[in-house]
DNA sequence: TCAGTAAATGCAACTGAGTTGCAAATCCAT
DNA sequence: ATGGATTTGCAACTCAGTTGCATTTACTGA
């Protein structure tokens, strides 16, 4: 798929133009929810580079700021671009605790946490569980069904 | 040490009273801070339950909502009490950038994200990094040097 | 008080994300 | 093109957390 952008954040970040920077770089670009190691050598398929060199890279691209870690869930990092968040907060992010799936709230804004008696606060990360829109509908429409269980 | 507590806590969530319940139970009671499972064993010394027993005991009491998964740092999981928390919002953990040490931060009030678009928000977890008081302070007062290098 | 039983514990072996050391490959400045 | 620093891949490792199973323990009811 489309590399520029990839190879024009790496230039921009100066780091050198591999083809395995470029190809994870690329899988974060057009992840669609924060994503962790096996998923990008998944969606890498045969071609995906070996996991060492994905953490490294990843370890790299956070480095110079244009990939965050997003959360961390079931003892598994989670990465995304950085270029939705601020250098003290980023969106937080939504898990479902019917369907487990993930995903970004970019239109919720949370104010910072007041710096008090000596504290210098420099990042504020906010994580959020609950219902989705699918399954809190689940919830309510049905008598007694568990949310999620309508998805076969 | 006073184990009376722990036992009250175990009656009121009708948890059998074992050795290694009151004793796991009484570590996180006189904890200051969040602590993960090595450090429930070495505080417990030669007397400590299993690696295991602690993990599965951690396990219910989280279960009965007397004890929470207060965050993840360095892939391992730390747990407090939750008698400071509401159901919706525990309070903030800080880590020091500088010294590494995290601790809570019970007088620092977070409003709670607002559910939009179907969203319903059940809880909410804020982290915060930064400089805690003690290497804030160094950081001002000197000249280069970094912070926390002062504690030897 | 004591026996029966369900629950809890300990041990050993396992899982899986993430790391390390090192040799081979690759990028890029000259 | 080429030399040297950077990056990659492989294999072997670390370590938090889990699982299966035999043994032990806490509670119930007589």
């Amino acid at each position: 798929m489309t590399t520029d952008k990839a190879e024009e954040l790496l230039a921009e970040v100066k780091l050198r133009r591999t083809r395995q920077r470029v190809d994870i770089l690329t899988a974060l670009i057009n992840a669609k929810a924060p994503v962790n190691q096996a998923q990008i050598m998944e969606s890498l398929g045969k071609s995906s580079p070996n996991k060492v060199t994905i953490y490294r890279v990843l370890e790299s691209l956070i480095e110079t700021g244009i990939v965050h870690q997003a959360y961390i869930q079931d003892r598994c990092a989670y990465y995304e671009l950085g270029h939705n968040c601020t250098a003290q907060q980023c969106h937080p992010h939504f898990t479902c605790i019917s369907c487990k799936e993930t995903r970004c709230m970019k239109d919720v804004e949370l104010p910072m946490a007041k710096s008090s008696d000596g504290f210098v606060i420099k990042h504020q990360q906010v994580r959020l569980e609950g219902l989705c829109p699918n399954c809190s509908q689940a919830v309510e429409g049905s008598t007694g069904n568990q949310a999620g269980t309508t998805n076969g």
